[in-house]
DNA sequence: ACAATGCTTAAGTCTCTATTAAGGATATTA
DNA sequence: TAATATCCTTAATAGAGACTTAAGCATTGT
């Protein structure tokens, strides 16, 4: 996935990309709001980190502006603040989560995981595609009731997938969640590692393939296998 | 679709255009105002995508002299400018839809293929004729409860047939809306397409034909089925 | 019947995709 | 640190699918 994170201080900014890297996300960091709103506008995220104390104002604002432009990037609001009408306020304004300071990684994780999830609109953490089986928060994946070992990549392909399974996805789609625009290989190898997907996937199903190509277009889940 | 984009920025009008791309649309690029009521004359756009910000002076003026005369290709206008009084001028003069720069690309695409479809009078993204279902959102079409695996050239034509069900249109209107002129293939295979349509939609309405001849004109799709 | 238009099939060409292998980068282990 | 294993990326080639053209037959209109 691919995570903006709006944070004036640096030092908090650098844990929550850590917490990040070790689930395998990528990120970008802006110090202030605008900066975050234009990074939004040229890059394609799964979700917002967003601390309201932010220096340049109404970090509440944030969202507002997300919404009014019909953009509907998920917003996870920090605060050190934790009364109920700051909370309040940072959900009617349009954002999908908020986390009071201090918070640990793994809450940070799940609660990340979660509105990502809803955005999609999952309301179980697990996403069940034919007889595949993606558990959103243990980062696992089960055919039958077997489980199946995949490396990062391969991973967060099948994930990207499943959170949008029965549209079919662009390479450029994958390209610009798991790379976010830095270093970025070619598109071919999304060629590589839909063919190391199937071969894994089917070996445990028989043959039966349920990643689609669509000519020209990209890849789709789908429910039912390919004859 | 055909889109001309009206920008006289090229790395603004290449951006809009690989964003267009990325959908399946086919577009011209004009720098002025000028060259675009021009182009329009000579061609047959499903939408403008025009900036206001253009050169050679009052960019308001281009939709009101297309509405003078009488074209009534939709016209999407881009604009640094934010206030409100310029919104509602441009679309006082004659505008369809309205965006502020910067905007991303899921907003323009969704802004555009919201101005389409209003233009043919469909306010869902979802058109029925029959048992056929086109979804212009997701470019997919179900017949019945089982969907259709179409090429990319079928399924457009489809759409055209689909966006404006109930009237004639000729080979050659297909032809400007697939092709734009560019590498324009000769008119038959039109009547190829259509003929890989029918049997494709046939084969799950148990031989019904939407997709009536009129014999010299072109085709039209309808709501009964032909005998 | 004749001419014009439409339908269908088949074949060639082109583009995109699948698969494999090899080298490089990164992480793990001793 | 060196050795090892795993993963990522690129490149090359084979393969599949879509687009286009052309040809022959069928249908419609005069």
């Amino acid at each position: 996935m691919n995570i903006l994170i709006v944070e004036d201080n640096n030092l908090i900014a650098d844990s929550i990309a850590m917490a990040l890297e070790d689930e395998g996300h990528i990120y970008h960091i802006t110090n202030t709001a605008e900066d975050g709103l234009n990074a939004i506008r040229e890059n394609n995220y799964d979700a917002v980190i967003l601390d309201i104390n932010s220096p340049d104002g109404d970090g509440f604002q944030f969202a507002k502006s997300l919404r009014q432009s019909k953009i509907n990037t998920s917003v996870l609001v920090v605060s050190g603040r934790a009364s109920v009408t700051d909370k309040v306020v940072a959900l009617r304004s349009g954002a999908d989560g908020y986390l009071t300071k201090p918070f640990d990684r793994q809450e940070l994780i799940a609660n990340l995981t979660a509105i990502i999830r809803r955005a999609h609109g999952h309301s179980d953490s697990k996403i069940v595609t034919g007889p595949i089986m993606v558990d959103l928060a243990k980062h696992e994946v089960m055919v039958g009731n077997k489980r199946l070992n995949l490396t990062s990549k391969e991973y967060h392909i099948l994930e990207l997938l499943s959170l949008r399974k029965g549209s079919t996805l662009g390479k450029s789609h994958f390209l610009s969640h798991l790379y976010g625009g830095i270093d970025e290989p070619e598109s071919k190898i999304i060629d590589v590692f839909i063919c190391k997907l199937r071969r894994k996937i089917c070996a445990l199903t028989g043959g039966d393939n349920y990643i689609h190509t669509v000519w020209g277009q990209g890849y789709v889940l789908r429910d039912h296998a390919s004859g």
